[in-house]
DNA sequence: GGCTCATGTAAAAGCTATTCACATGAGCTG
DNA sequence: CAGCTCATGTGAATAGCTTTTACATGAGCC
């Protein structure tokens, strides 16, 4: 009960690192209960300051939303880059470890994806959220670029931009309606991931890629993440 | 000024009809300025009664929202439904016309969608808005059922299911991340119906569909919506 | 030591959600 | 048609949040 005044006496008049300490606590709180229900007051409780505090650091609540958001694309970004590790060992499994990374930043960190998609923040408005948005962005289409050069040169293909896109919709897709922890997730007779992949390949096939990997193709030895059998999906009937 | 006043003697008492009142009061809210800023005092004083009076109806703000969803996955549903209609003239054109119908819902009704999908409802919890969602969910499902029906039997292909998943989470993404007047939206090299059908043509081509249809070949005459080029996309570089 | 400014606090105004006791009148009942 | 009842509204009150303003504190610098 007393825990703000033990805090307080702790760290004296000063908090220090008041704006870290609003920023963890707002990611607590929007995680524990969705970015509506995150309030500036509560975090500062968290913080142990008073309620006005936080206006030294955020002109109000939605720049402390759009801070974290950018936080967000740059974790992602960061994400991203590492799952892409430009394209080795062959860009056909590192296009697929980019969607599986897209899932587990949706799934571990559902208070950062929310701040970046389901906030209702004008992403648009803001320059520098944008710029952070686009230079996730950018691995993407990065990926699809390389990919893009590897595609059978019979057939028509769209240009690298658009196949970005595509995999950007599926993955955000199956991500905002499967892919968090949360109440909002629908039931699904198969794992995200799973769900995932298999559309991939599906539309890489539709490319022209060929899809038939086998496990020992060219990646690394160790436990499959996918059971090998008829393809992407399980046996067919 | 004396707005209400003049409401309350135009209608007396009682309004007569404040469920709907309110409900429509607070689509246009949801429009203007999402889910998150959508006020039940503000929706009464639209409806022209004291605050409390929205209690009468609904346990609490969240039950509007539930509310408003519900009657969004119903139109939607509806909306589907004629889109699909049955499969005419052909599968893969009326297929096509329900990713177009589920962009323009989108589109068309922001509010509904965003109360549907972004305001963090918990969709699991309720089991009327749940079934309502299945029953918005089963129309694409049936298409894809009628889809797989008529695959190429000569390829490995997944359950019905899983591509009527694939669908949706491809109309979902797209209409999320491109699809709403929104503040929230991304610039685009195309629009959002091109986007997805491009997608989608892929995708069934990586099935094994032939995916080269002609403008003629089993649609009604009238305006094609799509320029006919090389392909789904414009023409490759 | 003393000054200054970033950082916190307290208090207040204005908003919202929600509840409760009370008012109204629409519609049934006789 | 009189009277009753109950669904539907009202007013007032509580509690919490946001944001602003005047004031307090003390960390860092001369």
């Amino acid at each position: 009960m007393s825990w703000q005044k033990d805090r307080r006496a702790e760290r004296g008049y000063h908090h220090g690192n008041l704006k870290e300490a609003l920023l963890q606590a707002a990611l607590d709180l929007i995680s524990q209960k969705g970015p509506a229900g995150f309030t500036f007051a509560d975090a500062a409780r968290m913080a142990g300051v008073s309620p006005a505090a936080p206006y030294r650091h955020f002109r109000d609540r939605d720049e402390l939303l759009s801070s974290i958001a950018q936080r967000g694309f740059e974790q992602f970004e960061a994400l991203l880059t590492q799952a892409w590790d430009d394209g080795r060992p062959d860009t056909v499994t590192a296009f697929e470890r980019v969607g599986k990374a897209y899932l587990a930043f949706a799934r571990n960190e559902p208070a950062f994806y929310s701040a970046m998609f389901e906030s209702g923040l004008p992403v648009d408005a803001n320059p520098t959220l944008m710029a952070a948005s686009e230079r996730a962005f950018a691995i993407i289409r990065a990926a699809a670029e390389r990919l893009a050069a590897m595609a059978p040169p019979g057939m028509p293909r769209p240009p690298a931009m658009m196949m970005a896109l595509h995999i950007w919709s599926m993955s955000h897709g199956v991500a905002s309606l499967f892919g968090r922890g949360d109440a909002a997730r629908r039931k699904l007779p198969m794992s995200p991931e799973e769900l995932l992949e298999a559309e991939v390949l599906i539309y890489l096939r539709g490319l022209g890629f060929p899809t038939d990997r086998r496990p020992s193709d060219q990646k690394p030895p160790g436990p499959p993440p996918v059971p090998p059998s008829g393809g992407p999906w399980g046996t067919p009937k």
